[in-house]
DNA sequence: ATTAAATAGTGAACAGTGTTTACCTGTCAA
DNA sequence: TTGACAGGTAAACACTGTTCACTATTTAAT
């Protein structure tokens, strides 16, 4: 019950976080690989020259093991999206450039991201009233402030809701992603037959990421 | 190696057929409560009074069952896609009712939804050449046509290209899908405290689906 | 009708899984 | 030096999907 009084850790603890650290990392290497049915307890000890039972005295269970390598994707994710210059910005700029991004990340680590939006285990308030957010959140807010300011400054629609906008945004951009997860190559499929187009978009991978993002900025309408 | 003579099935057939059937409703029910994690071959063996071993006459794998209760879903969607009437169509009101009811009975069954786009087991070829398709690939189809058709005829702009086009809303609606299974209220999540615009969206379910749909037909451009 | 073969069903076993528990050992502070 | 505590282990618990030998029943052919 003592308050966290800054005090410099004793070697015990530096010893303790310095273990955890290489769990993670090691988990994190195999869990990039192989997912989340690939990473067991079991694997994964004998990976680190541990018993199974260790693992849990730095780990309450595998699925907070696996929640701390979400959130430390989300922090990278975090660091490499752009930021904004309010003053002499391209709105659509920053946002396809913002939107890449995210999707590039995403597919780098295609179980990171997946099983980061699995299930409706979500039944915590998301209600966030302050910075005590997690990176997921912090990233929305970005992207959020963007379309606000962008309303406000005339380069978007002036009667659209900045965050039903965002939402909208982030839910396009998250089911690009995870089509393109499931369909190893989403660009190419559903390609009519080998005589027909194959030549448009050969080569370039963010073609359709361009293409998506000029949808949601120019609609589909006449 | 005997061609399907369509002959009348024998008696063993037709009772082979019937515990089959039965096996998958009652499958079909707990997987839609429980969801993956929850249905394990010997609960199921249990409600049906078998043993966990009689399920493998009837199915190779656990994996086989859940796809087949997967393709039902989509025959399901399928069915209650709406058609389009060439002639007197109203291409972006089709559009919207197609997506609400793609995301409606996806957010009716999120289990069956969730499971069907998960991992990246999708290997085989699916550029597809004939009408050997599942009910997946042809409700995709379906949307595929309608915005080709709708080029032509000028309700969407001329220089889109179809494929793409139906790519971009697929994935779009897709997400929107995931984001509400995952958040589940993601209507009102992330409202900033309290105070401010709670009676905005209130009672309206399909308000969110609206606004997404209305961005993508729209864009959100000046 | 009798025999042979295919099918349906069982219960135990195999090879895994995450997790808990009793127990031992070494470190560190009083 | 003693006592508390954290680190680590092996074994067990309660699961999982799947397979296998075995029996009983039903079907088909002689």
């Amino acid at each position: 019950m003592s308050l966290p009084t800054e005090t410099e850790p004793t070697p015990a603890q530096r010893r303790h976080s310095k273990i955890r650290q290489m769990i993670l990392s090691v988990a994190d290497r195999v869990f990039t690989r192989d997912g989340e049915a690939g990473l067991s307890i079991r694997k994964l000890a004998e990976e680190i020259d541990y018993s199974p039972g260790a693992i849990y005295k730095y780990f309450d269970s595998k699925q907070a093991l696996l929640d701390e390598l979400k959130e430390m994707f989300f922090e990278r994710l975090l660091e490499e999206l752009p930021v904004f210059d309010e003053n002499s910005g391209d709105y659509t700029e920053f946002a396809k450039q913002s939107i890449e991004t995210y999707i590039r990340l995403a597919l780098d680590a295609p179980h990171h991201y997946e099983t980061a939006f699995a299930g409706s285990a979500e039944a915590k308030s998301v209600t966030l009233d302050i910075a005590a957010a997690s990176a997921k959140e912090r990233a929305f807010f970005g992207l959020y402030d963007m379309i606000q300011k962008g309303i406000e400054r005339g380069a978007f629609q002036s009667d659209l809701d900045a965050l039903h906008t965002a939402k909208s945004i982030w839910a396009a951009s998250h089911g690009l992603v995870m089509l393109m997860i499931h369909f190893p190559n989403f660009e190419n499929v559903f390609e009519m037959g080998p005589g027909r187009s194959q030549a448009a978009d050969m080569g370039m991978p963010n073609a359709i990421i361009s293409r998506h993002v000029d949808l949601l900025i120019r609609g589909i309408g006449p």
